[in-house]
DNA sequence: AAGCGCCGCGCG
DNA sequence: AAAGCGCGCGGCGCTT
């Protein structure tokens, strides 16, 4: 039984209850938007009392309809994310024969509308009348989703084992629900921290548009250097010209190109550049935009890579710089547990591939010291920079060089790339573990191709078609293996969020006494706060931080036995309970 | 003035 | 050092 969640028009929703084949059990119940929070609590409430399984909410889009939800205090366990699970459904190679997947792209294939507050909490996005109207698809919602996830339980029946693809569909519905806590709970941010060290670096605080006074001294520097008082640092092309002019015969004005030099001007600017990129990245600018009330509120889109990866969107929460790190501090009393996946990716290549050898490597907390003594390479850094090489397809370098030895100790997994590899230069699909295909490759890309195949075709078309093709071999042959790490992340991370509603439940705190710096429902229990791909952060009150600690290793070991069973593959962790995240390795 | 592509660089 | 994958973002400078 699961209960589907739609919008019918501005300030009513519907809520159907449904069988496993999503057939209406009863007739729906017409709420007003208010009255949802307490419907959601009540069933919720039920389903414990009872010791039954959680219910299971299914809505179009979790990002609005949880965010609401949170907004007003709740809760929930599970759901099944229409719009995330519709693209999954339509792309994959296991769905691929089913109707489902053969019929013509529906409103269902967009993606989602962007959430339009800029920070969490927000007040209802779902709910908004302008967006509604701006839609225009608001009446036909409740059936529409009734029928939608019929369909998409059909496909999924039509799916000869379909166990994992059904795994993949609950990791990445309950990572949907994940992301809208984490966005609503926020990453616990102190600005005077952030501050000083904007300070140290760049000076003083000074208006939006005017150069901080270190970075005007170097700006300076560059110039008399240079001999020239009108050369702008900020402009590549300005900065460009006159390093030629100065006899610097640079093509780029990239760091590692600067590097090879030896000029009295490359210090002064690499510090500049430096300390340049945080002012416009991570400057008060951004502090002032983004920090609302000592929390940072990035906006996560769960399947927003092609290979599965979460991406976001604002606030560059991806690209947080170790240098500001510090600015992340556990609130008094309070501790965060931070802990990432151990060389992940290729743990994961090894697991996908059954190479026992390649799994043996890894046995121990540090996989390429592990390669390494095995004889495979010479030292921790080559195995390291072969390792990637392999998953990125590098073909020149020490990289390259290395290729072979590796080849030759763990032919299982090296055969699996290279064959992800040519499917991609053939322009065929490749998926993941749990069943998650990559896109086609677009037409002009087919184009390409074609053109290069013709009789009359020109030595500049076949070369070009060809450097296409290695290109998109590149892409396929990467996609299998980071797709899948992004699936035991979604795995890992689902576990660890149900072993910390163990310890503290998920009752929310009654109304009167909800802190909003932190998103009513998390006031004191442990939550986690941060993602980013193979890395987490939990906060937690520090009576719990022991626990929290236990539950995140169980949660990796246990996420490994649900991709790869029985495979002797180990996902360690380094872990560390910590007051700054700039504390943690 | 707004849109867009490029550059450069931060993260995994 | 930076080659080889995936992202987001701000600033510049050009076009419309």
């Amino acid at each position: 039984m699961a209960i589907v969640l739609s919008r019918t028009d501005p300030t009513s929703v519907m809520a159907s209850t449904v069988d496993e084949r999503g057939e209406l059990v009863g007739a729906p119940l017409a709420l007003e938007f208010s009255a949802l929070a307490a419907f959601v609590t009540e069933r919720e409430r039920a389903h414990r009392a009872a010791g039954d399984a959680a219910e299971r909410w299914v809505w179009s889009d979790s990002s609005r309809w949880y965010g609401d939800l949170l907004t007003a205090g709740v809760r929930v366990q599970r759901c099944h994310d229409l719009r995330l699970s519709h693209a999954i459904l339509r792309n994959s190679t296991l769905s691929a024969g089913t109707e489902f997947a053969r019929s013509a792209p529906s409103e269902w294939s967009r993606p989602a509308e962007p959430l339009t507050a800029a920070v969490a909490p927000v007040h209802s996005a779902l709910f908004d009348l302008s967006d509604t109207i701006a839609s225009g698809r608001s009446a036909a919602a409740a059936d529409d989703s009734v029928a939608e996830y019929r369909r998409q339980l059909r496909a999924i029946a039509e799916v000869p084992d379909a166990g994992r693809l059904r795994l993949l569909l609950a990791a990445e519905s309950v990572g949907a629900l994940i992301a809208a806590e984490m966005r609503s709970a926020g990453l616990p941010w102190r600005t005077e921290v952030h501050d000083a060290i904007l300070t140290e670096e760049l000076g003083p605080r000074v208006p939006y548009g005017t150069r901080p006074a270190k970075l005007e001294v170097l700006a300076g520097r560059i110039r008399s250097i240079l001999g020239d008082n009108t050369v702008n640092p900020d402009s590549p092309q300005s900065m460009l010209k006159a390093l030629n002019r100065a006899g610097l015969m640079i093509t780029s004005t990239s760091r590692w190109e600067l590097a090879e030099y030896t000029h009295p001007v490359i210090a002064p600017l690499l510090e500049y550049k430096k300390r340049a990129r945080l002012l416009t990245a991570n400057g008060w600018t951004w502090m002032d935009q983004w920090i609302v009330d000592g929390r940072f509120h990035p906006d996560y889109v769960p399947g927003g890579a092609a290979t599965g990866r979460w991406a976001t969107s604002g606030g560059g929460a991806l690209q947080l710089p170790r240098q500001i790190r510090a600015a992340v501090t556990a609130d008094p009393g309070w501790k965060l547990v931070v802990a990432d996946a151990a060389q992940l990716e290729p743990r994961i290549l090894a697991a996908l591939s059954a190479d026992t050898s390649m799994a043996a490597a890894g046995r121990g907390v540090d996989m390429y010291a592990g390669i390494v003594a095995s004889g495979v390479v010479e030292t921790r850094d080559q195995a390291k920079v072969a390792m990637l090489g392999a998953m990125y397809g590098a073909t020149t370098g020490e990289s390259g060089r290395l290729m072979p030895k590796l080849t030759r100790a763990y032919p299982r997994a090296i055969r699996l790339v290279e064959q992800a590899a040519r499917a991609g230069e053939r322009g065929e699909l490749v998926t993941t573990w749990l069943g998650r295909s990559s896109p086609a490759p677009g037409e002009d890309w087919r184009e390409a191709q074609w053109r290069a195949s013709q009789p009359g075709a020109s030595t500049a078309e076949e070369a070009r078609a060809r450097s296409r093709a290695r290109d998109w071999g590149r892409f396929t042959r990467n996609f299998v293996v980071q797709g899948s790490a992004a699936e035991w992340a979604l795995c890992w991370m689902a576990e660890l969020r149900k072993g910390l509603l163990a310890i503290e439940g998920m009752n929310p705190q009654p109304p009167g006494r909800r802190a909003a710096a932190s998103g009513p429902v998390f006031e004191r229990i442990p939550h986690l706060v941060f993602f980013l791909h193979d890395e987490i952060i939990v906060h937690t009150p520090a009576e719990h931080a022991e626990e929290v600690a236990a539950v995140v290793t169980a949660a990796a070991a246990t996420s490994g036995r649900l991709l790869f069973g029985d495979f002797p593959v180990d996902f360690p962790l380094g872990i560390a309970t910590v007051e700054r995240y700039s504390d943690a390795k």
